[in-house]
RNA sequence: GGACCGGUAGUUCAGUUGGUUAGAACGCUGCCCUGUCAAGGCAGAGGUCACGAGUUCGAGCCUCGUCCGGUCCGCCA
């Protein structure tokens, strides 16, 4: 027999019954009714339940074992009678009459219960995360993640795509997030930065012919951290294509998307295309750029018609170049006066002046907003808002950027405290036309609002005739259920596109020169249209499992503050070490 | 860097208007129990009420400060 198991805890069968067998794994539960003992030992199978009786010699020591001790136990398998069998259990029908045992790793008392699973502190969860991750929950999510990024893989490659790796120590770049930095041994003084993405580094693959480039990769950027965001490290599913265009990156990314989503979950996903959402349009509507479409509610703009209403406040708003945006929320005109009086209080909480809003009951249009408004005003607001009887519709009068901020954010607390989002559904959708640059509030100068690498739609020419700010970006984000999964563009691969929309960021040519020497000599020789995305592979797997946290899909996470309690991570290093490195420590002032 | 919420037994939590000896459940220890599967019953151990100062006759509860944790804003090209 061998010499830990013949069986994982989650193979024997009724027709298993009557072979002796072995089996091992952990205390996982006990039930001991003074003659019979019931012992579930668990491995990361399953369970099986193990008896031992009365005439059994160790039946005191294994019954006063602590839980978590690792055990291996010889037996019989035997059939548990109808009553007795477990149908929750997937070796429920069979149990193993034990002959002999053995402890194969004895075990403490545990900080807090693997089970049942209940809810233990985080950092202590962090600091005993091998055991947290026998929790049930925690061990499927990784298990799931193994899958997620398996499947992921497989269909990459079969779309015809070549998985890479590149350098984890490399430079650091000027833009974007904080950089971790790697002392260089060898020249004292220099650094390696790890890579925040692998960005420069698929493009100039593209620019070596390889076409569809992948990679699983690590990210690293020294920012704080979310619940939707990993402090320091994360993963993505990096892509890159050469000769496409942004529909056929679309294209790929849906098919992908759609079939990681049907393969692992039952609940339903967008099926392909996405919803295109032109940025602006979802600023309006939806008051961000990364939507939660399962909220059945969108932003209408009402500028036009408070400025001419008799409504003093929204008016002057609107002379003095601000917005009015109404929130039209369907059948709760009688919800009670403390809902609104607590949104109002909400809205001033995420700094909107006010909240005025218009009930459409039974005999009249009411609200606080009511006696300003003429009969005309409030059937333009109707038929724009598209609400009628039950229906209410909210105000909100600010400057653009606020207004953007304030709405979306009622219509996020609408949808929650309302219950009305489905949440049996993914909803995806892209964010198209993102703008290419956008005014530093400061100077008034034109800056670039997300990716420089982006090509400008349009092309050279819109850079030299258009007005900056009315110029887009091949530059798009794809969204489910209001989480941000990635961001992408068709890159800017042409030398004097490239310095034209520097120069209007205000850099010139040996800055771009300086910043990013390997692409744009690349570019030199013959770069392909190309264009890529980076799916977030933690988001991915945080929302098939359904989970609120990115922590719960990683198997050793970082706490909020970038510690890893586990190993101790960052700790001071030795003077030898630092030396070795030409580093000394002082305190800044 | 900022805002909000929280910190009471190993764990999850309750703790009334500030008032006698700070409670429950799970876990742990002991005993009873031969069919449970979140087993059940009886008994027991287990507390610097995060820390410090203050108000008060009296503080787990009120005030201030500190520390720790979480969530959000900033940040994340």
């Amino acid at each position: 027999m061998h010499e830990y198991r013949t069986h994982t805890c989650n193979q024997l069968r009724k027709a298993d019954n009557g072979s002796t067998i072995k089996i091992s794994g952990w205390i996982h539960n006990r039930r001991d009714h003074g003659g019979v003992l019931f012992i579930d030992v668990r491995d990361h199978y399953g369970i099986t339940q193990v008896v031992v009786y009365p005439e059994a010699p160790f039946q005191y020591e294994i019954g006063h074992l602590p839980k978590e001790t690792v055990v291996s136990f010889v037996g019989v398998v035997m059939l548990r009678s109808a009553e007795n069998s477990n149908p929750k259990m997937e070796t429920g029908e069979i149990e193993i009459k034990a002959s002999s045992f053995t402890i194969l790793g004895p075990a403490e008392p545990v900080p807090f219960p693997v089970f049942p699973e209940e809810i233990a502190p985080e950092d202590m969860r962090l600091k005993h995360r091998y055991l947290d991750l026998r929790r049930s929950k925690l061990h499927q999510n990784i298990i799931l993640r193994s899958k997620v990024i398996s499947s992921m893989r497989k269909r990459m490659i079969d779309f015809g795509f070549t998985e890479f790796q590149t350098p984890i120590l490399t430079s650091s770049s000027p833009e974007g997030a904080r950089d971790y930095l790697v002392p260089s041994r060898v020249h004292p003084g220099s650094f390696y930065a790890l890579p925040q993405a692998p960005q420069q580094f698929k493009q100039l693959l593209m620019c070596s012919g390889f076409d569809r480039y992948f990679q699983i990769a690590p990210c690293f950027r020294d920012e704080d951290a979310r619940a939707d965001r990993s402090p320091g490290e994360f993963y993505q599913l990096d892509i890159e294509m050469s000769f496409v265009t942004q529909e056929d990156i679309f294209k790929t990314l849906e098919e992908l998307l759609h079939g990681i989503f049907s393969e692992f979950s039952t609940m339903q996903a967008t099926p392909p295309p996405f919803p295109r959402i032109p940025y602006r349009q979802s600023m309006l509507k939806y008051g961000c750029d990364k939507p939660d479409l399962r909220i059945p509610i969108e932003i209408r703009d009402v500028s036009d018609i408070f400025a001419t209403a008799d409504f003093k406040a929204f008016k002057e708003t609107v002379e003095s170049k601000g917005v009015v945006r109404a929130i039209p929320v369907k059948n709760i005109a009688s919800q009670p006066r403390s809902f609104f009086d607590k949104l109002v209080e909400y809205a001033q909480s995420i700094g909107s002046k006010g909240l005025a809003y218009l009930v459409w009951s039974e005999e009249k249009v009411k609200g606080p907003l009511a006696k300003f408004l003429s009969d005309d005003n409030m059937k333009n607001i109707a038929s724009r808002c598209d609400v009628g009887l039950g229906d209410v519709v909210f105000f909100v009068a600010a400057q653009e950027h606020e207004a953007n901020k304030i709405s979306g954010d009622l219509r996020t607390k609408l949808g929650n405290d309302l219950n009305i989002i489905d949440k049996s559904i993914f909803k995806f959708c892209w964010i198209v036309d993102f703008p290419m640059f956008e005014l530093d509030p400061e100077t008034q100068k034109p800056v670039f609002s997300h990716n420089p690498f982006s090509m400008p739609q349009g092309g050279l020419e819109a850079l030299l005739s258009q007005d900056p700010l009315t110029i887009l970006a091949y530059q798009y984000d794809i969204v489910c259920n209001g989480i941000e999964l990635s961001s992408g563009a068709i890159r800017n691969h042409r030398p004097d596109v490239m310095y034209k929309a520097f120069e209007i960021a205000g850099y010139d040519k040996s800055v771009v020169d300086a910043k990013f020497p390997a692409l744009i000599q690349a570019f030199r020789y013959g770069a392909p249209p190309h264009g890529g995305i980076a799916p977030g592979v933690d988001r991915i797997v945080m929302l098939l499992a359904g989970e609120q946290n990115i922590r719960e899909v990683i198997a050793f996470p970082m706490n909020q503050k970038a510690q890893d309690l586990l190993m101790n991570a960052p700790s001071p290093v030795t003077d030898k070490q630092l030396k070795e490195l030409s580093i000394r420590v002082t305190p800044i002032a």
